[in-house]
DNA sequence: GCCAACGTTGGC
DNA sequence: GCCAACGTTGGC
């Protein structure tokens, strides 16, 4: 199976490409919609490559790139009723919400900014600029390619 | 901080 | 099953 390429959305406040730097490998917990979590679930396979994206950020952007290092599993967050993530439809039998780790591989020196990706003819068609509000989603291996190739030609 | 987009909830 | 109210995302 091909590898396949995906796009994920991280508060930059919350949880950034530095944090994903030092901590080397983390847990993608707190998705709490269903597309997203259906992609995560059944179609997101280790191996797969995911642009780093800070959201609420000056300026919002993909930041580097992450590898998916295991597969689906509860989010069991959810179950924590301290968490900000706790969910009491979420049961630990059959658990409602999925997370998957995933692993630093690379931070780009600057952001390849919302703007620059608008702004590109091969980019416009994004995921990331049709649709708001899916933190969870797929990207070609074009555009994959081509943001990827922008980030590391900043110096 | 504002607010548009839009997913979810719940009354009926 | 409809849809208004509500809550959240996320750019600006």
């Amino acid at each position: 199976m091909a590898k396949r390429y995906w796009l994920m959305k991280s508060e930059e406040e919350v949880y950034s490409i530095r944090d994903m730097e030092n901590d080397g490998v983390t847990c993608w917990e707190g998705v709490r919609n269903y597309e997203a979590r259906n992609l995560m679930r059944d179609e997101m396979k280790k191996g797969d490559w995911v642009l780093f994206y800070h959201s609420n950020a000056t300026p919002p952007g993909v930041a580097g790139v992450v590898e998916v290092s295991k597969e689906a599993y509860p989010d069991y967050f959810a179950f924590v009723t301290k968490s900000k993530y706790f969910d009491s439809k979420s049961d630990p039998d059959n658990p409602r919400w999925f997370m998957v780790d995933v692993t630093f591989k690379e931070a780009f020196s600057e952001v390849v900014s919302l703007n620059e990706i608008k702004a590109s003819p091969k980019l416009k068609d994004m995921v990331l600029v049709k649709r708001a509000r899916l933190s969870v989603q797929p990207v070609t291996k074009e555009e994959f390619d081509a943001i990827r190739k922008m980030g590391k030609e900043k110096k």
